[in-house]
DNA sequence: TCCCTTCTGAAAACATAGTTTCAGAAAACA
DNA sequence: TGTTTTCTGAAACTATGTTTTCAGAAGGGA
């Protein structure tokens, strides 16, 4: 029946599931992230083992052995151990290649390369502290918060307001248009927090509005780059993120890491809050039926 | 019976071997021999298959296990595979304090060890060429690009429509409002390239626009999750991105990771032509005074 | 909405793996 | 060499693993 995979003889289970992977069903995508997840060892146990480590039945195992083109469960298991002999048997595969199927000097491997290194440092230079106490400020509902982003990083100031909404009220993302600015300012008050994000190629606006806003005893935090934006000086609490990759532009992922962190911190110590608030939201997109449930 | 190994809990099985070796009887010795060339791989398909390759009858492997200060076989190859685990799950990625001033249960570290794990799954389950013949795509000038997103992927597709906008023309970014979506298709060519945001909660009118497009020979390049978005049958190109972390939200910065790849993987390809452009940008900003150059 | 197709897992059927028994073989000792 | 002890593997047996079947569930299409 499932003989299109003809061609799949000698290749790696890894790289089987792969090609195959749009052609698998729920419960079978759900066992090849399991199967995937430490790669090869969740695959050599038993069939009964590997289906309840992945929440599955023993019978969705033995098809989609079939279907990556086994003859059956043990063919499978076979083929996971001869990879495994020969990865083991080689000293050189024991080396950290991100992408294993490309060469190290892929861009993938190299760009993987530097944002790791990128994390590892900013991390180390982060005050977990100064994130606590940012985590704190924006858990207290009382402050409303205001987010910035310049040019580039509009985008993430944007990401982090649609998840900030989510979890709490008073939460307002500024457009990126500055001859409208006057008007937010004059809704700043004192104790609010003003989130805002600058890289370098530093925008002088962001400069003149985060002037206004201290001056309203506003409290600033600011996401910059490791070189520290000019109005780090206005502000009560920094995130120095590294953002240099083998590309002409600047990479934010690691600036998206320590947002989506903060965004972890904030739901992690309002559980019931957000919990209750999230209950909320998922009805009301059922019922927008804009979107559909997760299986 | 064998009693006289109970310290031998938790050691490896190797060194157990080697500590009992001279307490081992001949056949015993054959087969300790064959577990420990290419050890552990011997160890770890059927009892008969590794009593045939060491020339023994399974009793005595059966009784060597206990022998080992196993409970039986089973238990044997169960030790066998935790080791394994040890030794081969990537070593980086697991328990490394990545803030180092922070403790290892704070939420900066168990975040980084997930997100980390995260792209290491996401780029040994993708494909090379695959990436590669999306920025082939990407640097083709006559095809125009659209981009859209879902609720929560609408700003990484700004962002990556931000970037692809300063290194060539005919890119659009898609309105999140889908009541605006058949404007768009309209003017959709055959040959275009459409890239999709959608992650679970998979959005159903993502789907319909992408079945339009693809009916219009629009070539459909998507990002989804690990589970895959439904849409995906309609799409020439996918990258499934890990997005799980500990916090009531999914991580999107793997797949920021992935948008940035690719848009390295443009400029590098266009050098040419890419840094010229950005040269008249610098020279386009300067001018309207809104970004300071750098130092 | 209904119908049809596909997917899924409980349970039965089946196959293989693992253990025990036991008689013969090999070694140890006198 | 004879006696005793220990070792060994064929075979029977038991446990566990694997596959098949099938009915209900879920999803897609009209």
């Amino acid at each position: 029946m499932t003989n299109t995979t003809s061609s799949n003889d000698s290749q790696f289970v890894s790289q089987r599931i792969q090609d195959c992977f749009d052609r698998l069903t729920r419960a079978e995508r759900q066992l090849a992230n399991t199967i995937l997840d430490n790669y090869p060892v969740s695959g050599l146990g038993s069939i009964t083992a590997l289906a309840e480590a992945s929440g599955v039945s023993t019978p969705t195992v033995a098809r989609m052995a079939r279907k990556l083109g086994f003859g059956g469960f043990p063919e499978f298991q076979a083929q996971l151990r001869s990879e495994l002999q020969a990865t083991v048997s080689n000293p050189m595969a024991r080396r950290e290649v991100w992408a294993q199927n490309a060469p190290d000097t892929h861009i993938l491997n190299r760009f993987a390369d530097t944002v790791v290194e990128n994390l590892h440092h900013t991390l180390n230079q982060q005050s977990p502290e100064e994130f606590d106490a940012v985590v704190d400020l924006l858990c207290q509902p009382e402050r409303a918060i205001h987010l910035l982003g310049g040019r580039i990083t509009q985008s993430l100031a944007k990401y982090m307001f649609t998840h900030l909404q989510m979890m709490r009220s008073k939460v307002s993302l500024i457009e990126p248009n500055s001859s409208s600015w006057t008007h937010y300012i004059i809704n700043m008050n004192k104790g609010d927090v003003f989130i805002i994000f600058d890289v370098r190629r530093y925008e002088r606006d962001l400069q003149r509005i985060a002037e206004m806003a201290a001056e309203r005893g506003v409290i600033i935090v600011l996401f910059t780059d490791q070189w520290g934006s000019p109005l780090g000086k206005h502000s009560q609490h920094r995130f120095n993120a590294r953002i240099e990759v083998p590309s002409a532009w600047d990479s934010a992922t690691v600036m998206l890491f320590l947002i989506e962190a903060v965004i972890a911190g904030v739901q992690d110590k309002t559980w019931d809050e957000t919990t209750d608030r999230m209950e909320k939201l998922e009805v009301l997109f059922e019922h927008t039926k804009l979107f559909r449930k997760f299986i």
